[in-house]
DNA sequence: TGGTGAACCGGAAAGCCCTTCCGCTTCACC
DNA sequence: GGTGAAGCGGAAGGGCTTTCCGGTTCACCA
C-alpha cells in the first residue's frame, strides 16, 4: 500500500497517534492542535503535514471503533428479530457517539475541518443501518419514511452533551426518538 | 427602572441592537462581534460595555420573541385537548429554535459565552412546558418520567443545522420525537 | 451661555487559536 | 561518507475575542 519512506517519519506518525488518542479522549475532538503536537514531542508542522485536515486525525484515532460498530450490525440481524436488532444497533451506535467526547459535535458542526470524517463516518454506517432499517419495515415494525441518515443525524444531535446534565443524558433522549419509530 | 444618563449612550444601544437583529438574523448567533459594530457605526468597545456576555445581546434580541412563545403555552393548553396542546406548543417552539439561525446551536454548546441565555430561555420555557406535560399526563396521554428540560433539550439538539439537508430538516426529527412520548 | 467633571467612546493591543511556509536537519541509498 | 530529497520545527500571518485607556462628548449648573 503505502511505502513508508523514512522511519523517523513513521516514528513521528505513530506518536502523533498515540498523543491524539489521549488528547481526543481527555480534552474532547476539538483540542487545540497544540496540545497532541506537545505530548507528540513534535512541532505543529508535522501534525499538518501527516494530517492536513483535522478530520484525517480523528478517523485515523476512531477507525477502529467505527469499524466494530458497522460489524455489529450483521451479527444483530443474524441473531435478533428485526426490531431488536434494530434497537440494539442503535444503541450501540449511540455508546459511540455518545462516549467520545467531542465526537457527537464534528458529526454535525457546519465547518468544514471535520467534512471528511462525517462522510467517512456516515458511509460506513449508513448501508448497515439501511439494512436493519429494510427488515424492521417489512416486519411492519416501524413507521415508514425514515431513512438512515435520519436516525444517525439524530443520534448524533441528542448525544451533545448539555450542560448541566449527567453524562449518559444522551441515551434517555435517543431512547424516546426510538419509540417514537414505532409504526 | 433604569435611568438613561446620556442620550448618546442611548442611541448607540439602539444601534447596536437594530444592527444586531439584522446580523444575528444574516450570520448566525455566532457572528463577529465586528459585524454587528461595524453596521451600528459604533466601535467594539462600545458594544462590549454595553453587552459584556454575548448572551446579553442575544436576549435583548430575543425577548419578544420568546415571551410570545412562552405565552402561548396558556393560550393553547385552554383552547385544545392536552395532548394537542402540548404537540402544538412544541411545534411553536420548534419553529422559533429552528428558525433563529445558530439559536439551536447557542442552546447547547458549552461554552460560557452563551449561559445566560440558556439560562433565561429555560426559566421562561420551563414552567410552560411543565404544564403542558402534566395535563397531557393526567390524561394518560403522554409516558410517565418526561420532564420540559427534557423536551426543550431534545428540540433545541434536534434543530440544529445539519449540513447537507434541507432546513427544516430538524422539524421531521423532531416530530419522530414526539411521537416517541405517546405512553 | 459657557465651563467642568463624569460618562462614554473608539480602536489599539494582547492573547488564543489555526494554518502556511521555508530554511535547516536527518535519513536512505549509492 | 557523500548527496539529494524527504521531513522537521517553529516563526509568521491572519482571524477572532476581550480588555483597556487617552481623548471626546454630554448634562448640568452657575
Amino acid at each position: 500500500m503505502s511505502s513508508p519512506r523514512r522511519a523517523d517519519a513513521q516514528r513521528n506518525l505513530g506518536a502523533l497517534l498515540e498523543a491524539a488518542k489521549i488528547v481526543l479522549a481527555e480534552s474532547g475532538v476539538d483540542a487545540p492542535a497544540k496540545e497532541i503536537t506537545d505530548r507528540a514531542g513534535v512541532g505543529v508542522g508535522t501534525l499538518y503535514r501527516h494530517f492536513p485536515q483535522r478530520s484525517d486525525l480523528v478517523i485515523a484515532v476512531l477507525e477502529h471503533e467505527i469499524d466494530a460498530c458497522a460489524a455489529a450490525g450483521a451479527q444483530l440481524s443474524a441473531a435478533q428479530p428485526p426490531a431488536a436488532a434494530l434497537a440494539m444497533w442503535v444503541r450501540r451506535y449511540t455508546e459511540l457517539v455518545a462516549t467520545k467526547a467531542g465526537l457527537a459535535s464534528a458529526l454535525q458542526a457546519g465547518d468544514a475541518a471535520h467534512q471528511r470524517l462525517r462522510v467517512y463516518f456516515y458511509e460506513r454506517m449508513s448501508p448497515v443501518l439501511d439494512a436493519l432499517i429494510e427488515a424492521a419495515a417489512r416486519a411492519g415494525e416501524i413507521r415508514p419514511g425514515v431513512r438512515a441518515v435520519d436516525i444517525l443525524h439524530a443520534v448524533a444531535l441528542l448525544c451533545q452533551p448539555v450542560p448541566g446534565e449527567e453524562p449518559g443524558y444522551g441515551r434517555r433522549l435517543v431512547d424516546v426518538f426510538l419509540a417514537g419509530l414505532r409504526p
